[in-house]
DNA sequence: GTTCCTACTTGATCTCCGTCAAAGCAACCA
DNA sequence: TGGTTGCTTTGACGGAGATCAAGTAGGAAC
C-alpha cells in the first residue's frame, strides 16, 4: 500500500502484461516478481512465433505489431481464429502445448513471462487470477460474436465488420471521440482477411471495390483506409450491438 | 483433510458444478458454504433461459437436458454460438448482463447458485477460480475449434464434425472404448443443426440423407443415429485432430 | 532504365447452398 | 376417422461466392 507509491508505474503501457493483467489493482511486490521474470522477443512479419503442438515454455503479451491465431486443416484450407493487437495477452496457464499456430502478421514485439514462474506467480496472487480470467471471458465473447459472422453475414457484412472493429480498436487508442472521419492503415493483407473471414482473397478484393463505390470507405493505395461514417459502416455490418466484445 | 472424509461425495455426479469446479481438489467446508447458496431450476424445452441482455443474478451448471447459447440478428437470422451439454457450466463472473440468450433445447435441469455468494466464495477459495479458468480455456478452445467449421467447412462436413462431437461426447460417458458402433438420440432439431452449423434446415436434412446412403450413419425414425464407424465419420468431418476441445 | 516479385484487381464461369414450394409422416386431439 | 400441428424430406431454381485465369500496380534489386 504504502509500497505502492514507490513504484513507477509511469510506463505501464510498453508492457500491457503489466498494465492489463496487474496494475488493475497492483501491489510492488507482484510487480518485481514478474520483472524478474520477463523478457522481450522480436518477430519478423510472415514469422511464426509458435506452432500447433509446440510445448509452450512462455505467456505473455503483444506489445507491439499484430499476431494471429490460425487453423489449418490437412488439405490446406486455413482459418484465423483470433487476431492478436498490443495489449492482448498470449498463451493459457496451465496448458501443455498450444493449440494454435501463432503468426506474426506485421512485424512483432512481445513481451514473454517464464510459464513456470507464471503460473506460480499466480497461485499465490489471487487478483491475477481473477484478471486473468475477465481477459479469457472477453476473448470468448469475442471468439462467439465472431462464430455469428462466420456462420451468418454476408461477405459485404464480414468485410464491414471486420473494418468496424479494426476501427474502432483503433479509435479506441487515438481518439475518444467517434463523431469525425476514422483514419488507419489495414495491417492485413487481403488474404488475411480472407483467411480471417471465411472467404477467399478475390472475394474480399470485390467487396472492399464495392464498398468504395458505394461511398461506405475510401481508399489511398491499398491500405489506406478512411471511414467518413463508423455509423454507416456499422449498418452495412449488420451490427446491432455495440460490438464491445469483439477483438 | 481429515474433515474431506466426513463430507459424502458419493452423489457428486447428481451435481456437476460440485464434481467439475469443486471436487476435483475438493474441502468440505467450501462444499457446505456451495450447499447452502444452491437451488435447482427446471426448464421445458423450448423455454428461454435466459434473455441476451438480462440482469444475471445466478451461475450455475447443466444437470440434464441440453441448452444452447444463441444470438440473433436485427433481421432474424441466428447464430447458436454454444451448446451446453450436462455438466457444462453457465454465467460469468463479474459479469453483471448475460451476453447471449440461453435456451432449453430439450427439457433441462439446472443447478444454479445465487452469482454474489458465489462470487464472494470464489475471491477466498483460488482452486476453484482456478478450475473456472480451465473451463473457461476450453470453452474458449471449443468457440475457436467451431470457428474452423463455421468458416471452411462444406455443407457435409460440418454434419459429420457436429455428429462426431456428440457422438464422442455421448461415448465418453457410455462407453470408454470407442471401438464398436455408437448410438444415441439427436437431441436437436434440425432447425437448431442449422442455427449451431451455420446453413438452412433444408440443406441439414439434404446432407443427413446423404449420409444415410452412403453409409457413414444409419437411421431408425428421425433422430435415431447408428454410428458404425466412427472414424469414417471423422474423416467426412475433415478432422485430422482429436478434438478433444469441441464442446 | 529493366526485371523481378509480391500484392492486388478484375473478368468469366461454375457450383454449392439458399430460397421457394409442396408433400410426407408421426403425434395428438376431437 | 379425419383434422390440425410440428418436424422433416424432397424437388426445382437462382444466386452469392468459389474457382480459374489474366492483367495491373508498386516496390526492390541490379
Amino acid at each position: 500500500m504504502t509500497v505502492k507509491a514507490q513504484f513507477d508505474h509511469s510506463n505501464c503501457g510498453d508492457c500491457p502484461i503489466r498494465h492489463r493483467a496487474v496494475c488493475a489493482r497492483c501491489d510492488a511486490d507482484e510487480l518485481e516478481e514478474l520483472e524478474s521474470i520477463k523478457y522481450y522477443r522480436s518477430f519478423e512479419a510472415g514469422q511464426t512465433i509458435i506452432w500447433s503442438g509446440d510445448q509452450m515454455n512462455f505467456v505473455g503479451s503483444v506489445v507491439a505489431g499484430i499476431a494471429s491465431l490460425t487453423q489449418t486443416m490437412e488439405d490446406g484450407r486455413t482459418q484465423m481464429v483470433g487476431l492478436l493487437l498490443p495489449s492482448d495477452f498470449v498463451g493459457r496457464p496451465g496448458r501443455e502445448t498450444a493449440p494454435y499456430d501463432v503468426q506474426a502478421t506485421t512485424d512483432v514485439v512481445m513481451c514473454c513471462f517464464r510459464k513456470k514462474p507464471f503460473e506460480e506467480l499466480l497461485d499465490h496472487t489471487p487478483h491475477i487470477a481473477h484478471r486473468l480470467l475477465q481477459m479469457t471471458l472477453d476473448e470468448l465473447d469475442a471468439a462467439r460474436e465472431w462464430m455469428l459472422v462466420l456462420g451468418r453475414k454476408t461477405a459485404r457484412e464480414k468485410i464491414a465488420s471486420l473494418l468496424s472493429i479494426i476501427a474502432r480498436r483503433d479509435a479506441s487508442v487515438s481518439q475518444k471521440g467517434l463523431s469525425g472521419p476514422i483514419v488507419f492503415d489495414l495491417p492485413l493483407t487481403r488474404e488475411a482477411m480472407a483467411d480471417y473471414l471465411g472467404l477467399t482473397l478475390e472475394t474480399v478484393s470485390r467487396q472492399i471495390s464495392a464498398l468504395k463505390k458505394d461511398g461506405v470507405i475510401t481508399l489511398e493505395g491499398k491500405r489506406h483506409v478512411t471511414i467518413p461514417d463508423l455509423g454507416r459502416l456499422m449498418e452495412e455490418a449488420g451490427d446491432d450491438s455495440d460490438g464491445g466484445f469483439l477483438v
